[in-house]
DNA sequence: CTAATCTGCTTGCATTTTGCAATCGGTTGC
DNA sequence: GCAACCGATTGCAAAATGCAAGCAGATTAG
């Protein structure tokens, strides 16, 4: 379940990683949507997922040292993922993957909108995140001069975008 | 063969055009190794595709509008295929991969140099990269004063360290 | 106390995708 | 003429994926 190294290319070690339909829609939901727990995964990616196929990409992704897994104290059964420095470096390629996206592809406006934020925000918004991620899964401290989380930020561009659509389907109808 | 549209998220639909094993593997040899022929992909990539794989991903992509296929001129029975913008414009998608994947997977030296060059050159060597592109694929005039290709850099980069690592061989047996 | 619900998975099975090797009809260089 | 090369295609085995159901233990609502 390691890497199979096809060859030492960075580019083909990295598809290698994530180059499939599954590892990187995880990701995402646990950098962009937060989500920690197994159920949340299974259910709340838009995509939906199957419990298996979850099941295997997280030990894959644990086992290539991307994410790790602890007991939540709250609940004996609830196991929490966290990402690790290696996951949260994806951050920058995640924005550029969702600008291209968004001028190539038909994406949905409402699902556009974080990345549109992101690409707008650059490097230094990336930054802050990553330092966000930081402190919600390795437990470094916090920036304490940060105002509004940028994970809360792009949540509430997102929910306004949402609340506006269905202003206008209301409005048409 | 299109996309099958899971969601309408911008990182889900990039990864629905490359988020498999082959498609961004073809697209790499084009960019960075410059081939434009069946023949050129099929020996020239060093993880070894298989000609059928390659065949549908070529398709895919030329549906997809990443690629364009044109007679050449030279030989009735060569074809010729062309990155379009869309496909140009993975170029920083590229670099960024390039420059995680080095720093957290087991790259080899030789072939980790690009990565590193590319990683160091930034967004300015980035624009000349893509420009030199449009010229090869597009069509577009070339710049008068551009000097020597990034490709070219690239390749004697690479060039340079299996040379020495060559020498570093011979030296020790 | 008890029943329903929730937890992170696992199992069995059908379908789809991939990988491998051989091959094809046509073109080209010698 | 003939070997090498052109972009594929075919047949078949192996692996990955998708789907629905189920599991044992923990928790919670009534």
């Amino acid at each position: 379940m390691s890497l199979d190294r096809r060859s030492g290319c960075p580019i083909n070690l990295s598809l290698e990683v994530f180059g499939d339909r599954w590892s990187l829609i995880i990701l995402r939901d646990m950098i962009f949507g937060g989500r920690r727990h197994f159920r949340e995964l299974l259910n709340g990616s838009i995509e939906g997922i199957a419990s298996n196929i979850l099941a295997d990409r997280l030990k894959r992704l644990m086992e290539l040292g991307m994410l790790t897994k602890a007991d939540d104290p709250s609940h004996k059964q609830k196991a929490i993922y966290s990402l690790t420095e290696m996951a949260i470096t994806l951050v920058p390629i995640l924005a550029h993957l969702g600008a291209w996206g968004r001028v190539w592809l038909p994406t949905s406006e409402e699902l556009s909108i974080r990345a549109e934020l992101l690409e707008k925000g650059g490097p230094p918004m990336w930054e802050k995140f990553m330092n966000e991620l930081r402190h919600e899964h390795l437990g470094l401290p916090a920036d304490p001069a940060a105002g509004p989380s940028v994970r809360a930020t792009l949540q509430a561009a997102y929910e306004a975008v949402v609340a506006s659509k269905a202003q206008a389907a209301s409005s048409a109808a």
